[in-house]
DNA sequence: GCGAAAAATAAAAGCGTTTACAAAACCAAA
DNA sequence: TTTGGTTTTGTAAACGCTTTTATTTTTCGC
C-alpha cells in the first residue's frame, strides 16, 4: 500500500523526466491540480464532474497535447474495439472490385464509429491463427463463402459475427446481401420489356445462397412473364472471362439462340460480348447483354455495359453497424438486411 | 509491499472465478509452478530459460490455449507494432486497382511480419485526427502524391515515414517507386520496333514526380530513336475515360496524326480506344494504343490492351520491408528503391 | 448557521505483460 | 567441502488507463 502509494507520487512529481514520451493522464492531472480519477472521468464521464473542472481538463490537455492512450484503455476496459473483415471466397482478395467496395463501406463506418480494422483473406487469416493479433477481435464480418465450420468456431469464441453478401439461415448470424431476387427482376424485366423472348442465364458459379437465389429468381421471373423455362437455357460456366465465353458460345450455337444474355455478373458478361463478337454477331442488335454488379468495367466497354448495380459499400456500411449493435449486446438485432439493386441501363442492352 | 503481493497471490489462487476470459500468463504459471517471469521469457527470449523449462511451459499454454495478449504486451513494451497506409490521391480509395494492389502487398507484408495495419486516405485520416487510433502508429506508408506538410508533420511526431509511388528528394523520407523511365522505354521502343515513327504521348495528370518523370523518358527516347520530338505530340488529359477521348480526338485529327498512342495509364488508354473507334479507326491496323498499369480491365477489352505492367504488389511489400528497418532503427535504409516494370504485349498494339 | 443529502473528487486496485534486480540452483575447480 | 562463476528462476515495479469505494466538498431546507 505505502509503496504502490510513493510510484504514484513519483509519478507525479518526475514527470519531467518522461519529456520525450507522449503526456499522460498524470501529465494533465499535475497540471490541473486534480487527481487523475477526474481527468479520467472528463474524458470518458463527462456527466460525473463539475463543468467548470471539465474545462480546466481541456484546456491542461490542449496544452499539453493530451489524448487518451487506447492501448490503456483497451487494457483496462478489457476491449479492444477491433474487428476483422474476412474475405472468405477462394482466391479473392482486396483487389476484387466487388469485395474491395465492400471494403470500402466498412472502412468509413469503422472510422466513423471509431472501431479498429483488420483486413485479411479467410486462408491468411488461419495461417495466421494463434497469432495474439488475431484474438484480439471481438467481431468478424465475413464476406462470401464462409464456411459453417469457421463461424461456428468464431461463435465457440464467443467473437460475433455477421455475414456479408451470404445468408446462412438458422445460425442466428445476421446477414447484409443485396436484393438478389429483385436485381434478376430488374434485369430480366427490362429485357422482356425490349422484347426480347429468348432469354438465357449464364451463371458464374458462386456461393449457394447467391447462385441459388439468382437461379430461383430467374426461372419464377420467366414464367411469370409467360416465357418458356428451359433449363437449357440457364448455363453454369467458371466466372472468368473465358469460362463465359466457352459456355456463351455453346449458348449461342443452339438453334434457337437467344436473343438476350442475363449474366450473373459483369465478368461473366465481358465474356458474353466477347463470345458474340467472335461469333460476329452485333451488340446490342443481334444480342443484348447485361451485368450484374456494375463494376468500373462497364463503362470501359464497347458499347457500354447495362448492369445491375449493386451498392456494396452500403452493405459494408451496414454490416459495421449491425456488428455494432451486436458487440453493445442489443436485442432484437436484425437477422437479415437487404439491400436495394438498381439497374443502370447503358449501351448493351 | 504487503498488498501488492496479496495481490499476485490472489490471483494466482483465484483462477478458477475467471473462467469465462481468455487465459492469462498467471494461468500458465500456476499450471506449469513457474513464475510469471518464466513463462513470459519462454514466449519472448526463450534462449533466457531451460530448454525442459520452455518445454512445460508451451504444453501448459497449449492446454489452456494460451497466447500472450498483444494489448498487454504493448502496453508494457511501449510499442504498438501498428502502422498506417494512407492514399493520398483526391478522391482514390482502396476501390482504384492500382492502390488496392499496393494494399494488397502491404496487408501481405504486414500480415508476415505481424504488424497491425490501419487503411485510410489522407482526408479521413485528416478528419479523425486527434483520435486515440491515429496516434498509435509508429509508422505510416503514404500513397501517392502526400503533400510536404503532412510528411513534415510526421515527422516531428516521430512517426516513421515510407514514400510509394512517389519520390521527393532531399527529405530523408525512403521511397518505393516503379521504373517509371523503364517502363517508358518498353512501351515505346515496342512500338518503335514495330515501325511507328509517329507516337503521340497520352498524360493523365499525376503527381509531379511521376508526370515529369515519364515525360522525362517519352522525350529523351524519342529522340534517342531519331523521331522528331514535337511537344504537340504530348497532350496532358483528365485521367477519366472521357477526358481522354477528348483529347486523344483532338490528337488524332491533325494532319499528321500519329499511329501510335503512349497512354501513361490503362483507363487514359481506353479513352484513346473509345476515341479512336467513334473516327472510325482499327486498332491496331490504324491506331497502335498502348496502356501503362496492366490492370485488370486491359483483358476486358477488345481487342485487349498492350499495357506495361506495374508490380503494384511487390510495391507494397517492399515498403513494409523499408518501414520494419525504419522502425527497428537501422543504419543505411535505402532512399529510394525501384521496382522494374514489363510489357505485357496483346492485341491493341 | 446546522445537519443531511447530493455532488465532486481522491485513493487505490486491477487489466496482462516485460524486465531490472535479486535470489537460487548448478557446476567446475580448488 | 567450499568457492566462485554461470545459468536459471523469482519478485515486484512499471506501462496508462478505468472504476469501485471512500472521502471531501457543496448545496439546500430549516
Amino acid at each position: 500500500m505505502l509503496v504502490s502509494l510513493d510510484n504514484k507520487r513519483k509519478r507525479l512529481s518526475f514527470v519531467g523526466l518522461r519529456k520525450y514520451m507522449n503526456p499522460t493522464i498524470y501529465d494533465v492531472a499535475r497540471l490541473t491540480g486534480l487527481s487523475i480519477a477526474t481527468v479520467s472521468r472528463a474524458f470518458s464521464n463527462p456527466e460525473l464532474v463539475r463543468e467548470k473542472t471539465r474545462q480546466r481538463v481541456f484546456e491542461a490537455a490542449g496544452v499539453l497535447h493530451y489524448s487518451p492512450n487506447a492501448i490503456a484503455q483497451a487494457m483496462a476496459l478489457q476491449r479492444t474495439n477491433k474487428i476483422a473483415f474476412l474475405i472468405c471466397k477462394e482466391g479473392a482478395t482486396i483487389l476484387d472490385e466487388f469485395y474491395a467496395g465492400i471494403c470500402n463501406g466498412i472502412m468509413r463506418a469503422t472510422n466513423r464509429l471509431d472501431y479498429e480494422l483488420v483486413i485479411s483473406t479467410a486462408a491468411d487469416w488461419k495461417s495466421a491463427a494463434g497469432t495474439s493479433k488475431n484474438k484480439q477481435v471481438e467481431g468478424v464480418i465475413l464476406g462470401g463463402n464462409a464456411r459453417p465450420d469457421m463461424i461456428s468456431e468464431f461463435q465457440s469464441r464467443k467473437v460475433s459475427v455477421v455475414l456479408v453478401n451470404n445468408l446462412i439461415p438458422g445460425l442466428g448470424v445476421p446477414c447484409v446481401v443485396s436484393d438478389e431476387y429483385g436485381g434478376v427482376r430488374q434485369a430480366l424485366e427490362y429485357l422482356i420489356n425490349q422484347g426480347h423472348r429468348n432469354i438465357a442465364m449464364l451463371a458464374g458459379r458462386f456461393s449457394p445462397y447467391i447462385l441459388n437465389e439468382r437461379y430461383r429468381a430467374f426461372s419464377e421471373i420467366v414464367q411469370a412473364h409467360g416465357l418458356p423455362v428451359d433449363t437449357c437455357y440457364i448455363k453454369l460456366c467458371d466466372p472468368t472471362v473465358e469460362g463465359a465465353a466457352e459456355a456463351c458460345r455453346e449458348l449461342l450455337s443452339r438453334e434457337d439462340r437467344p436473343t438476350a444474355i442475363f449474366s450473373t455478373n459483369d465478368v461473366v458478361a465481358v465474356g458474353a460480348m466477347k463470345a458474340a463478337r467472335r461469333l460476329g454477331l452485333r451488340i446490342p442488335e443481334d444480342l443484348a447483354v447485361t451485368g450484374l454488379d456494375d463494376s468500373s468495367v462497364c463503362r470501359m466497354l464497347e458499347p457500354e455495359l447495362t448492369s445491375v448495380h449493386i451498392d456494396c459499400c452500403e452493405m459494408g456500411e451496414l454490416s459495421v453497424r449491425i456488428m455494432k449493435e451486436l458487440l453493445s449486446g442489443e436485442k432484437g438485432v436484425p437477422q437479415v438486411t437487404v439491400v436495394p439493386t438498381e439497374l443502370q441501363i447503358r449501351g448493351s442492352a
